[in-house]
DNA sequence: CCCGACCGATGACAGGTGTCACGCCGAGGT
DNA sequence: ACCTCGGCGTGACACCTGTCATCGGTCGGG
């Protein structure tokens, strides 16, 4: 019997998702969250063996509780389960330790086996991903340049970001112009999207 | 026993809420789709009674899904289940003739409810979400507002956006300038996130 | 019939934006 | 000690953007 902790910030795909592996008779699930800083307390109270995180989740993303799950609890393995196939995002999941990456819109029969392989210590990973999260490599840019791209990526004017991190607006072009020329784009918007499209941000 | 259709892009989630329902003694899920423009073929072939439709789909939008229902099988209910909830939103699908609306965070084990209060011909909302959708009342944005705006959503420049739509710049500057005042913003990029917030895109 | 709403366009102007050249500093690597 | 790289800043320049005034055309309703 392998037990599960679900992570999902939505309460209907959570509770689905745990009907779906509720159903495979060699599965269990013993813990369900809705936040990533509630992950690793949840899996060292229940012993869980496997967590099913999701990245985007308020309090933490599930690649930092994957970090965190791999620090406090290393015997417990962690499976990503995401909306968006970016590559950065494979990436950084490998490198926080997560054991396998699977996008919501592969097949649901083979989520359970999935979380077989990894529980058998295997890793899992779309093979598209893999191979795009190699091709493009990691990120360029340097802190600044990713700090000021988030804030750049619902179209704030320049000022507003100067404001926000307490530098001037001529250092703020020149990094955004950086970045610019880094993503290929030619406004800070394009580049913004570019870099969270690649998982870079 | 009620029969059920599930459209919704993502195959996992898809899956999942199937799991879910089937579990009710009461329910059966005798068709799955992930595209919009599927649903109403498979809606007549599979004898579905109630529909739950995702909005954000390929295709066609949930929203229009409902709408084409009404239209071609008007004794099929559809039940309208998304990530977002935004006011906007809820005041189309109703309009298209859905009979509820759900947001994805809300507890699975209500889920099965709404679809039983909708097949009994009851309507289903979130109530802060109707209360949200009646305050900030329905879009006052002209149709090359709202045209020019989803263009405008990834930051192009007005220039890209003017010869999308074989347009002057000029025309494309006042018509977004428009948008800005009516949605209280400064730049079209913060417009255009207000206005889809709202779901008036 | 005239009015108002929407659409399309032009021109001008202030202010925002992207680029470039150049400078200074501190941390690391050789 | 030297060099490189990231970070921070300035100034200048060309270009883009948002606003406003103004014009003309279409179409539906009072």
């Amino acid at each position: 019997m392998i037990r599960l902790l679900l992570a999902d910030d939505q309460a209907l795909v959570r509770g689905a998702l745990a009907a779906l592996l509720d159903l495979e008779p060699d599965l269990e699930v013993v813990a369900q969250v809705g936040r990533g800083d509630e992950v690793v307390e949840a899996a060292r109270a229940s012993g869980a063996e496997v967590c099913l995180l999701d990245i985007e989740m308020p309090g933490m993303t599930g690649i930092d509780a994957a970090a965190a799950l791999r620090r406090e609890l290393p015997g417990v393995r962690s499976l990503v389960v995401t909306t968006f196939g970016r590559p950065g995002y494979v990436r950084r999941a490998i490198e926080a330790g997560a054991s396998g990456f699977v996008v919501k819109d592969t097949p649901s029969r083979q989520l359970a086996d999935a979380v077989r392989r990894v529980h058998a210590g295997l890793r899992v990973i779309d093979p598209d991903l893999a191979a795009e999260s190699l091709i493009d490599g990691p990120s360029p840019l340097t802190g600044r340049e990713r700090e000021l791209l988030t804030y750049a990526l619902d179209g704030s004017p320049v000022a507003a970001i100067a404001a926000r991190v307490h530098l001037s607006e001529g250092t703020v072009r020149n990094h955004l112009s950086s970045a610019i020329g880094k993503t290929g784009a030619t406004t800070r918007t394009e580049a913004a999207r570019i870099a969270q499209d690649r998982g870079w941000l």
